[in-house]
DNA sequence: CTGTACTATAAGACAAGTCTTATACAGGTT
DNA sequence: AACCTGTATAAGACTTGTCTTATAGTACAG
């Protein structure tokens, strides 16, 4: 439902083909936003059907030919109208959270292994995340833009502090469980 | 990918029909997984298909036949398996940090009004979580076992943490724009 | 006695996203 | 000469999930 604003979103920037979104995507918002390529042309195709972009055609001698998207009037109200509405943040599948919720089922050794995995991850994001400022100087300079930047930083402290909290969290149900606070496992006496 | 194992999760309690299940996620798991009423007698269909789980007729009277699904021990095996795979957390989409990536092109006043909303979104959604507890313990006392229990409140406070760290960093930023730090728009000069 | 809600299942159309494969040419490497 | 990487696009099949609608009986309220 909202790949259409994202390609929207980095098209008020300035005009881009499906090649150059895919780039932009990786670059930026593939965190909270990843983006497949076929799915691009597709919604690319169709934003043009519904006229919010306009297509241009720049031909090419040594490569196929680019086909360069611009934003149109109508698509720059649709993207404005989008920004401006709040979103309801529900809905978002978490498989982690599933199986916590069914690890009663494990022994305590498989739960704190797979805890003690989730963290070690979170760890892992968490690094690569602080990095991230220092790769993107580059991207930043680029479109020269204090505001931009300023927005783009606080997607990235967002991020940053969702995983330290998710992390904070997971230690400390994995000390609750070295502790033996967990419930130990009933033997299962099924009555058929 | 993973309704199949919720449905088996639940099912390793018991054998459920779809409409049974459809009580058990709205009751439990609804807020990181929630689960369309279609797709549940589908996935049903194409689990028994898949034999991890056994079709039960019961033969009813005065309302509808049920059809009572088993868990076959394929099934358990493939819900333990699942289970103890370490879930890589990511690719979860979230639509709210899209919009705030392209946010710089709105005015202050919109940021922060879209700002101010999710907060509150925030508080009601904090407020509920932790009435949970109170309105959950006749299933707990349900199901009668200490360690599903612990799990179950396990991804509660998961929930209630996640929410208060979104809830801190959006009254962070909040306060952070009304001290005017964020960059000011540029008067956008477009060069044709 | 009429309407609404609950129990119980399921088909149909659609939207969104994933994964695989294909085409085609350029430039550089081994 | 063969191979790989990069630029650039796109179709096809498939999976997941959503939304709407249908059926059909019971029970209860007004």
């Amino acid at each position: 439902m909202s790949l259409d604003h994202a390609i929207l979103g980095f098209l008020q920037y300035g005009p881009l083909s499906g090649y150059d979104l895919k780039a932009r995507f990786d670059l930026s918002v593939q965190h909270f936003w990843p983006a497949d390529q076929s799915q691009i042309y597709r919604t690319l195709a169709k934003l043009a059907e519904k006229g919010h972009t306009r297509l241009e055609v720049v031909e090419q001698e040594d490569r196929p030919d680019r086909k360069v998207y611009h934003i149109t009037a109508a698509g720059g109200e649709e993207l404005h109208r989008w920004l401006a509405t709040p979103m309801e943040m529900r809905g978002g599948r978490v498989a982690s959270l599933v199986q916590v919720f069914f690890s009663g089922q494990l022994t305590d050794e498989e739960i704190l292994g797979i805890f003690r995995t989730a963290a070690e991850y979170c760890r892992i994001e968490l690094e690569h995340l602080r990095k991230v400022p220092a790769q993107a100087v580059s991207f930043t300079e680029q479109i020269n833009s204090p505001r931009e930047s300023w927005c783009w930083f606080l997607t990235l402290e967002c991020g940053i502090r969702s995983t330290e909290a998710h992390l904070a969290w997971l230690e400390d149900v994995i000390a609750r469980i070295e502790r033996g606070e967990i419930p130990p496992m009933q033997t299962r006496e099924v009555t058929k």
